[in-house]
DNA sequence: ATTGCAGTTTACGTTAACGTAAGTTATATT
DNA sequence: AATATAACTTACGTTAACGTAAACTGCAAT
């Protein structure tokens, strides 16, 4: 069952992100998303929702809020004039760089991580041998 | 020319990695590094300018230090007992899974980004067009 | 009518990761 | 001997990203 609806309250955007509701109410003190209002209560569309997704994965690989809250901006109107959308294309390719160096730190990364569980296991079997002669 | 001596004052690693000395000796006080003394001064070995590195990099995919300070742990002495090897090797297993994570989110980015370059440079097209036709 | 959610605002508190400034010491150079 | 340079310690300041608490509102069910 998918939603049939495109706008959301709060809390429901909160459960399925894994955030409080206070962090979406922060997120918009930053201008990063500008739910509509009935009355008091917010109401979330469809781009919102989108928005709080890039922003929370943003967070997984580090990124800033603000950070997050430029890329927003650029799957956003702004495309007026060409300066703007030069600016953005060289954004575009600034992120693409650092992008690309967090996956050569991550595969790093990995690399030694295979290596230090190869020698915990190896450290291990020797540990059981070792118990097993007494 | 490579460096043939194995120790580094904290302003050759502090130019070195990027970071300010004051940087260097907060990772000192959260227990990250800890060199010797020459009376007063550190004296970084070859091990602690690895772990400055761990950290660093560990910064650039977005790692809180006490997350690399984990890291640094895993490579050292510590594989005294077969409780701590297993919870190591653990340990390890949920540092892959966030990192396997980091690369699919990172492909996703990248992935819009190459969409919104695209995008960018169609309509940077079409706006180069309309301005030669006047 | 009141109890209970789900939502709201306002505002101060907290943690991480340093920055910054002031004053001290040791070594090397002019 | 005086000065410069690189190190040091102590301590308060700052920014980001929320947490937490208090007090209010509106609607729904008992």
């Amino acid at each position: 069952m998918v939603k049939e609806t495109s706008t959301y309250s709060i809390s429901e955007l909160a459960k399925e992100f894994g955030v409080t509701t206070r962090t979406i109410r922060h997120y918009e003190e930053l201008q990063l998303l500008l739910p509509e209002r009935q009355g008091q209560k917010r109401i979330y569309s469809l781009a919102d929702r989108i928005k709080l997704k890039l922003i929370v994965r943003g967070k997984r690989i580090g990124l800033s809020l603000q950070e997050s809250g430029e890329l927003i901006h650029m799957y956003e109107p702004g495309r007026s004039n060409v300066d703007q959308l030069e600016r953005t294309v060289e954004y575009i390719g600034a992120s693409r760089q650092k992008l690309s160096q967090q996956l050569r730190d991550i595969s790093t990364m990995l690399d030694e991580l295979d290596k230090a569980e190869t020698g915990c296991k190896a450290e291990l079997e020797s540990l059981r041998k070792a118990a097993n002669k007494e």
